[in-house]
DNA sequence: CCCAACGATGCAACCGCGTGCAATTTCATT
DNA sequence: AATGAAATTGCACGCGGTTGCATCGTTGGG
């Protein structure tokens, strides 16, 4: 169906090289042969197989695009930014959707079928190990939204969770709050795990506040409002709660408006990430602001470094978060 | 770096031709063939290059998954549903994000470049020119809430949206509002245009209602407050408004609250999508619901009839809506 | 016991392209 | 105009697999 470079080569009367040269940047062809492959190219509408091609080169320009957080609005703009910035750079994302039933195992090795070039891992739940199977594989990878650690054996680009969890527990100790709980997300994201560990971790140093926690079983609104509706009904409510993520912040919101409670008189509410509903007036959610925009382009930037050195060092970059003063949590103290 | 059928060949001590029947579906090889040669790839960790293979057989696997709706949180759950059927077919998504600046062109023919075994276009906005495009260049393509037509070029799969334009009118004209107004997408969808001109078109039936209508930017929230404020504060309100989609109306409901108007006393709202948000106590939306998931399904399947008969005839498959009664339209008059 | 038929295997060509190398052309220089 | 260097071009091989065809070993039926 679609025409070769042998088809061009014929009809422009020149060799195949020929043909691969002009289409290859920075080859040595002669404007004449150029302009002459170019018109032979143009009337057949050939275009390389940049498949064929990759074989012979080793790279495929595909990048893995994996993530199993498909529920959590945020990441439509995080999937957003990210197929816009691998674009720009002339890659592409072959999407990955790692559900609960697909073999992580299998999704390495499908991904090494297509010699993509490089993952990026996009989750906030995922744990490091899995990054970690595509660099045993070969694969430069770099985790976005990644656990934070020390030694990282991969390249992981995000926020410090536990930071923000201590940050987000001193903001409801400032604010006078004297009994508050945590609503995390699911027990199994490692994101859960840091940010209740950083929470725990300052409220240890206010032995005066009494702390509670509890886990949604997901990162989306159902979720925490259905758990926030299981604490408020089963009457163990805190003056206020630190959500581990906005989504699970509005849907809480939702259920103590269902239960006739005011915000912030009655019951306080911090989440995590300011998400563009964040903002409505509606909502009006006090907040940690996680800079999504920077992770995903640092993310970029380093994926398209490791193409070219693909043994570099492995790197954590952290990006600061800071609390976004809305209409959920009372007034600081003012003694 | 990864082992290659060679070296499984030579580590087995057999022919190249035997390893690639081993991982070929159906090909004639003895039991004890089999075994010999799996145990060698085993133990060198090989697995078929998929991007070779193509080279001979013509398949890729590949489906071209391209989109513009990147704002609506309803296409969050459409990327859901795509990846996971495709995955579980063993197709792979390779996802195309087409922003304004990016050139419809340059898509097709990367997308031919890569050759996709077929892509799917699944956008409520782009003209079927575009999917066209694909079809010109021999590639199976199917246009997911595509634009209904009664001679497609192309496989569509969406919902009529003139007769969802009615339902909306219809719903509005029971219960007795006497000046409406439809809030559309942007202008240059698609679906904006069909759901506008269903509305007006039955409308037109009912000369005692007063009907106007505008366009928002986007479809999103912001753009559905923006648009619905402008309105409101030019005085130039209406009973009630059919929205062109749910982040509208959920937009538009948030402008009407701040400024202080009750719904649905005051002021009535049609959405049309159904999204997971419209079910919440807070907003209790009614809506038309589209059904997404028998419209990503069977996108799925007809892209799959696609691939085994190329040239199927086109086909358009109409899925049909429904109102969901809920909080804010007053009830029907009882006349 | 012989021969036909069939399944298993290897050889070699090919898929569409890139690239090292040698041959050839071009061009500036003397 | 002759000469040497530099630029351009083509040849042929390889990238990792697939597959038609010929070969070879088995098996089964007469």
């Amino acid at each position: 169906m679609a025409a070769t470079s042998k088809d061009v080569a014929e009809r422009a009367g020149v060799s195949r090289s020929a043909v691969s040269r002009t289409f290859t940047e920075g080859a040595s062809v002669s404007e004449k042969m150029r302009r002459r492959v170019e018109k032979a190219a143009r009337e057949l509408g050939y275009s390389p197989n940049a498949l064929a091609s990759s074989l012979t080169t080793g790279r495929t320009k595909l990048i893995g695009l994996v993530s199993n957080n498909f529920h959590n609005p945020i990441f439509l703009e995080v999937f957003d930014l990210f197929t816009r910035g691998l674009q720009d750079r002339g890659l592409r994302p072959l999407l990955v959707n790692l559900t609960d039933e697909t073999d992580p195992e299998a999704s390495v090795q499908m991904l090494r079928q297509y010699s993509v070039d490089g993952v990026v891992v996009a989750s906030s739940t995922l744990p490091p190990a899995f990054a970690e199977a595509f660099r045993k594989a070969g694969v430069p990878v770099v985790h976005s939204f990644g656990r934070y650690a020390s030694a990282p054996s991969v390249h992981v680009v995000g926020i410090d969770n536990k930071a923000c969890g201590r940050m987000a527990a001193q903001t409801l100790v400032e604010r006078g709050y004297t009994r508050v709980g945590m609503l995390a997300g699911p027990e199994s994201a490692t994101s859960s795990q840091d940010r209740l560990a950083g929470f725990f971790e300052e409220m240890a140093l206010h032995p005066q506040v009494e702390v509670s926690h509890s886990y949604a079983e997901a990162y989306s609104f159902d979720a925490g409002r259905a758990e926030m509706l299981r604490l408020l009904d089963g009457g163990m409510q805190a003056e206020a709660y630190f959500c581990g993520d906005d989504v699970l912040s509005i849907g809480a919101l939702s259920a103590v408006q269902s239960r006739g409670l005011k915000v912030p008189d009655e019951i306080g509410i911090i989440g995590l990430n300011d998400m563009e509903m964040a903002r409505w007036e509606s909502i009006d959610l006090t907040t940690i602001r996680q800079p999504i925009r920077q992770i995903v382009a640092s993310s970029i930037e380093l994926m398209v470094a490791m193409l070219s050195d693909p043994d570099r060092y492995p790197e954590v970059r952290i990006f600061p978060c800071s609390v976004v003063e809305r209409g959920t949590l009372r007034a600081p103290r003012s003694d």
